[in-house]
DNA sequence: CCTAGAAATGGAACCGATTCCACTACCTCG
DNA sequence: CGAGGTAGTGGAATCGGTTCCATTTCTAGG
C-alpha cells in the first residue's frame, strides 16, 4: 500500500536522500561506505526506484518502444524475442506498439506515442514512412532504429533483399529451372521490402536470358495461407505449371509446399521451392531457404539503439548497418525432371 | 527540444494550469468554453501531457505490463495482439514482459517490475506461479488476469484444458479408433496446461474401455519440431503404428502431420490426427482440432482487467471466466481402415 | 606549509503533471 | 430571504525521484 520511497531508505541508511539516489543509480561520486548502507537498507525494505518518478525527473525512462505491424508472424515475433531478451539485459523494458488496426492507429502511434516520453528509443520494424512522417520522427530527436527497410536519416539494420530474392532464385536457375514462379506481395503501406525481392526474383530470372511471364508472378498477402492459395492456382494447369517457385518468404514458400502435397504433387520432384527467411520450421519442411539471420538482426538493433542512447544526441549519426544472407540448401529443391514437351 | 507542457498551454488558454488539466483529462467540472479553449491551444502547440507526469501525480500510468513465456508461438502472439487492440482503444499502452530467459529473467520480472509502479495492471499468458511468488503479487495490489491455467485468488479467463483434450479424443474414439497415441508436453514450469489435457486424453480413452499403452504417449515440448519428431518415432513401426494422434496443440498437430507426410502415410487415410487450439493454419493443413477461442478468451481478458482497474481497490473480487471449446471437424480425421490384424 | 582540486555529502530546486482546498457566483429549496 | 449545494476556477501542495549547488574534508602538488 504505502510504498517504499527513497526517503525510507535514506532515513533507514542515515544517509541524505540525494546520497543514497547516487549510491542506487551508480551516478556520481559516493563512498563505499555510504554505498554499501544504501544498498542494505534498500534491500531491507525491499526498495524499487519508481520509473515514473526517475524519468520524470531524470528525463531518462529505461523503456523502449518497439513499432510492429504484426505479432503473429515469424519474423517479427522472432524480432519481439530477440530484441526484449538483448534490452532487458540492460535493465531496460520494452513497450510494445501493434499497428493492426489500421491506418487510425498507425497515425495515432506515430503522432502521439513519441511525444509522451515515455519511452527513450524505438525500434521500427518493417516500417515504412512517408515524407511527413519521416520528418515528424525526426524532429522529435529520440532515437530510432528500423529493422528491415532503408530510411533516410534514421538508422536501419537490414539485409539486402533484392539480393537474397536474387539469391534465391539463382539457386533455382542454377539447377536447370527455367519456368519459375514467384510468390510475394505488392510493394505498399508498411512494406518496403516488396518490391525489392521481386526485384531480385527478375532480375535473376532475367540474367538466365529467361523472358518474364507475368502469369507466373502472385502476388498478395503475407501468410502461410496466401502461400498456399497462389501455389495452388499456379500449380493447378499441369500445362502452365513452373517446375519451380521463389518464394518472397518461408511462410509463402510453407504454403506453397503444403498446396503442391495437396494436389499430388512431390516437391521437389514435381516442383522445387525456395524461401527467404530462415524460418524455424524450415527444417521440419525441409525447405531451402535464404537465411537472413534474423536474431542477428535483431539483437544488432537492439545494440546499435543502446548505443546510440549512450551518446550525446548531436554525435548521434544514422548508421546502417546490413547483415549478409546466405543460401541454406535442404530438400525443397533439385534440378527439374527432363520434360518431353520442352525440346523434341 | 524544449517540450511543450501544459504550462504552456495554460498561458496560450489564458486559464490556470489547473483548469486546463481537468479540462484535457476530463476529470472535474470545467465549463465548456474552458474546455474548448483549452483544447485549441493544446492542439496548437501539439502538446501531449508527459505520461511520467501525469503518472507519478495521479498514481494512474495508463500502461499494462504483459508477461509472457514465448511470443514465437501462436496462442502467445495471437493474444499479444488482440489484447494490445483491445488495450489500445482504450488509451492503454503494453509493456511485453518475455520470460525466454530463464529462472533468473523470471524472477526479476516477478520481484521488480510490478514494484516500478510502471503499469496499472498486469496480464499473465500461461504463468504458472508457486505459493511464494503468488503471494508477494497479491500483496501489491495490482490487478492481475490471467490467461490460461486457473490461480487461486487471481482472476483468471481460460478454457477447460481436460474437457477440451477429452473431446479432441473423443472424437477420434467416435470414429471407431482404438489405438490412439497422445502428443503432448510435461506438467512443468509456467505450464499448468500440461498434465490437464494429457488427463484429458487419458480419461477419454479410458471411458472407452481402451487401456492405456505408454508407448503410444509422447511428451515433450511445445513447437512444432517437436510434434513432427514426437510422431516420426510413434509412427516408426508399422505394427505398432497408432491409427490416430490427439495433439495437445495445433503446432504439435501439423508436426504430426508433416511426419505422417513423411513417412509415406495418408493424414487421414493411414492415421487421423486431431490438435487443440484453432490455429490459423489449421485451414491450410485440413486439420480437426478444438477451437479454443483464443481471441475471444484474449479479448475477455483484457476487458476483465481494465474493468476492475475502473473498481475500488477493495472490491475488486476475483473472476474465473471460462471460455467454452469446440470441436471443429476438416479433413485430417477419418474412421480406421479395417485391419486384419485386429480381429480375425 | 599553503593551496588547488577532487571526493563526499546534504539542502533544495526541479521535472510536469494531478488534485486538494479555498473562494466566488449561481441555483434551488424550504 | 437565508441556508445549502453545485459549478467553475486558481493557488499551491504533492507525487518520488535526480541533480545543481554549496559546503566540508581530504589529498596531492608546488
Amino acid at each position: 500500500m504505502a510504498s517504499v520511497t527513497i526517503k525510507d531508505v535514506a532515513e533507514r541508511a542515515g544517509l541524505s536522500v540525494a546520497t543514497v539516489s547516487r549510491a542506487l543509480s551508480g551516478r556520481g561520486h559516493v563512498s563505499d561506505a555510504a554505498r554499501t548502507q544504501s544498498e542494505q537498507a534498500a534491500r531491507d525494505l525491499g526498495y524499487v526506484a519508481s520509473y515514473n518518478a526517475a524519468s520524470l525527473a531524470s528525463g531518462r525512462s529505461k523503456n523502449i518502444g518497439m513499432v510492429v505491424p504484426w505479432v503473429n508472424r515469424w519474423f517479427f515475433s522472432t524480432v519481439i524475442e530477440t530484441a526484449s531478451t538483448v534490452l532487458a539485459a540492460e535493465g531496460y523494458d520494452l513497450t510494445l506498439y501493434y499497428l493492426g488496426g489500421g491506418k487510425r492507429e498507425r497515425d495515432l502511434v506515430l503522432s502521439d506515442f513519441l511525444l509522451r516520453k515515455r519511452i527513450d528509443g524505438m525500434l521500427a520494424v518493417a516500417l515504412e514512412l512517408d515524407d511527413a512522417e519521416r520528418a515528424d520522427l525526426l524532429r522529435v530527436g529520440t532515437p530510432i532504429v528500423c529493422i528491415g527497410g532503408v530510411i533516410p536519416g534514421v538508422s536501419t539494420v537490414s539485409i539486402d533483399d533484392f539480393a537474397a530474392a536474387r539469391l534465391a532464385t539463382e539457386h533455382l536457375v542454377a539447377l536447370g529451372h527455367r519456368r519459375i514462379a514467384h510468390i510475394g506481395w505488392e510493394g505498399a503501406g508498411d512494406f518496403a521490402l516488396a518490391t525489392t525481392r521481386q526485384g531480385g526474383y527478375a532480375d535473376a530470372v532475367r540474367a538466365a536470358g529467361i523472358e518474364i511471364v507475368p502469369a507466373l508472378i502472385a502476388l498478395g498477402g503475407f501468410t502461410t495461407q496466401d502461400g498456399y492459395a497462389a501455389a495452388k492456382r499456379l500449380l493447378a494447369d499441369p500445362r502452365l505449371r513452373p517446375t519451380a517457385i521463389s518464394a518472397a518468404s518461408d511462410e509463402l514458400a510453407i504454403g506453397a509446399i503444403t498446396a503442391a502435397r495437396d494436389l499430388g504433387l512431390d516437391v521437389p520432384r514435381d516442383v522445387s521451392v525456395v524461401g527467404i527467411d530462415g524460418h524455424d520450421l524450415g527444417d521440419v519442411f525441409g525447405l531451402t531457404t535464404v537465411d537472413q539471420h534474423v536474431r542477428k538482426q535483431a539483437t544488432r538493433a537492439a545494440t546499435l539503439l543502446l548505443r546510440q542512447l549512450g551518446q550525446e544526441p548531436d554525435t548521434r549519426e544514422p548508421v546502417h548497418a546490413e547483415v549478409t544472407v546466405e543460401l541454406l540448401v535442404r530438400s525443397s529443391t533439385m534440378a527439374p525432371r527432363p520434360q518431353r514437351s520442352v525440346t523434341g
